[in-house]
DNA sequence: CCGTTTTCTTGAACCTGTCAAGAAAACACT
DNA sequence: AGTGTTTTCTTGACAGGTTCAAGAAAACGG
């Protein structure tokens, strides 16, 4: 877990100010992954119950924008966020309960990267999302999210 | 492209009533790939005016829940549909003007359908989205979505 | 042709997420 | 430290895509 510290250093060296929501931020999707911005936003208010939404999804567009979290969407859901990043990982997203989990990419270092014809594009980054069901909901009980 | 005769099969040989708007969605859905659903209800009132919005999200769900379209919708953007389905297929996605364009897997059949750890996952699809530039956007010219 | 079931119409609501204006805070410089 | 400039946060309203709900209409099986 890094550290308020470390968080600083992290904003300063993306060229960001260091404001108490972006710490806040910051801490919330370091501590939970694949959090909705919803869960953020309640995480961040324990903190610093005073929080704005609006600085919230500032704070997350900033971090994006700077690399320093990931900005995940999966199809039919809301916004999501995690701090891995640069380490070419991808997701599996359970069909029935949304549940996410990472997975580390099956080909190596940058191997999706290439598609076999680009169509003329520049591509820049090769996302993948496994579909299924997770454990739990494949086992027949009660998913999370019924 | 397929006919009348071949939308109202498909909508039987999937257990589903021949209604007039199940029909014209289809047909929209042949007819204008990667469409949003804003541009499928327009397409759909060119033949049949008094639709509701509402049947034709009702149709699309109907008809992705029977696997005769598939929806795709890339982070940023609203729902899409194609008709292209079960052929494993995958999509580059400009990230200035959103066009989207699909692309033959580059491994095969059924490539990507492993993950490396698939962390007790039941996985039944994978979906790759590749993220670039389009050529227009790529040349500098104007995009077609300012 | 009739009854049952599914689907469509109508109209309203919801929920993420965004826009806009001013107040407050952060940083650079002295 | 103090000050000025720039960025960011607060407040409040708003937007667009999608869904919910109730009743009317249409499709299908017999």
């Amino acid at each position: 877990m890094a550290a308020a510290l470390d968080f600083q250093q992290m904003l300063r060296g993306a060229g960001l100010r260091v404001t108490r929501p972006r710490m806040a931020v910051l801490g919330a999707v370091f501590a939970h992954a694949h959090a909705e911005t919803d869960s953020i936003i309640g995480a961040v208010r324990r903190e610093l119950p005073e929080v704005s939404h609006q600085a919230v999804y500032d704070s997350l567009h900033a971090l994006t924008a700077a690399g320093l979290v990931r900005r995940i969407q999966p199809a039919g859901s809301v916004a999501r966020y995690e701090s891995r990043v640069g380490d070419n990982h991808h997701h599996v997203v359970c069909r029935s309960c949304g549940v996410i989990a990472d997975v580390d990419c099956a080909v190596g270092d940058a191997p999706c990267l290439t598609a076999s014809d680009d169509r003329g594009y520049s591509i820049d980054e090769a996302e993948v999302i496994y579909w299924g069901l997770c454990p739990a909901c494949s086992a027949g009980r009660a998913p999370e999210h019924p």
